[in-house]
DNA sequence: GTGTATATCTCGGGG
DNA sequence: CCCCGAGGTATACAC
């Protein structure tokens, strides 16, 4: 990874065209050739990036780096500070915990946490709009699609909804109720919801962990 | 700005749980006191990291970033290999161009290219749930609503759906018919607007640039 | 503060 | 490769 200070203008010409005047930022360039350039402030995120596969051409105080797309990032050197090189490896990576896809298979694993009676037919169940996250039946036949969030917020009731109109025309499944299951739901979604006769239940993912742990404990 | 490169390992715990092995990362510590963790690769998105507002606790090859939603981010400090700080000053800030507000001028401007014999009542117009980005009348006094993106994606037919929901609440208005024009449009998109009866128009924002500095020449 | 809409979103998975 | 959905989305803006 190398690391420039420089006092610099930059202008990036791509899916916009944007500007930076002149002031003096952190240039990062990674191992993978992905450029950022940084100031100060503002969270993370860079002021201005290029992604990698990209080539960049360094000349004369001015670094051009063009990708395969037509993007191209033009960075005027008018003062570098300090320039360092530093061979960091390759990284092991992040291992992540309490993601929707988490929940969506201890859901799929026991789907009578969701109702009682529940079984389920498919994970992923796929429309013509895209997969359902849960298709389940109760202990009568009746058929109910499940959304999974993390967080239950007003566009994924819109989601459920949609299915529900896709998956309502197949007379083999005919008629399909919604479930709208999530760690926490926004007030707004939870009366959207309502109003649209789909039911939401809040689930306890760290719950859902114990049952799947008792479970495995009787073996 | 603080760059650190160290051999480390990091944990977060807040709305997830995560964790990093160890390995050669920078620690990026900006003068509004954000925290990021980046290996030498993956975009400009750091492996880790911590906003501001936040409280950083070095001591004894461990910091603690805290944050006031209680979120936390644990550096296990193993062997640092370089530490650095620089004063960038306060960066005078992007300019950009090109982004939906833009287009939206020059749809406003020119709603004919929309379709032919529109003429815009207004823009912004103002509904109980938020804003349509155009509102026009055919020659035969037809109204449209118009919902303006950069990328047409199926959020954006959502939205416009809402819109005309309560658009044709209007006695002086109804009926109201749809129009989604984005610079490019997701094939999913497009079905669900054909679905809903909603009209949808690929835009050119250069061709759109070239009619509105021809327009500008005349005078 | 919440709610809503945008983003050069980024990132990962599946066809 | 594109399409699609999720994100510790972040960020700006209106109410």
């Amino acid at each position: 990874m190398r690391l420039v200070i420089a006092r610099c203008t930059v202008d990036y010409d791509g899916r916009l065209t944007a500007h930076l005047p002149t002031a003096i930022r952190l240039i990062m360039v990674k191992a993978d050739g992905c450029v950022a350039i940084h100031a100060d402030g503002g969270a993370y995120k860079p002021l201005n990036w290029m992604n990698a596969p990209n080539r960049l051409r360094e000349e004369e105080g001015t670094w051009t780096v063009t990708n395969p797309k037509g993007e191209k990032l033009t960075i005027a050197m008018e003062e570098v500070l300090a320039d360092s090189d530093h061979d960091l490896g390759i990284d092991p990576g992040l291992q992540k915990d309490g993601v929707e896809s988490h929940l969506q298979e201890l859901l799929a694993a026991n789907p009578g946490a969701l109702r009682h009676g529940f079984r389920l037919v498919r994970r992923e169940y796929p429309t013509d709009i895209g997969p359902v996250d849960l298709l389940c039946r109760d202990d009568e036949g009746n058929a109910f699609a499940v959304e999974i969030k993390r967080r239950g917020e007003i566009d994924g009731v819109e989601q459920l909804t949609r299915y529900l109109d896709f998956l309502n025309r197949d007379p083999t499944l005919r008629p399909v109720r919604g479930v709208f299951a999530a760690q926490e739901i926004k007030p707004q979604a939870k009366v959207l919801a309502t109003d649209r006769d789909i039911d939401w239940v809040v689930v306890d993912y760290d719950e859902l962990r114990g049952i799947e742990s008792d479970e495995l404990r009787l073996f």
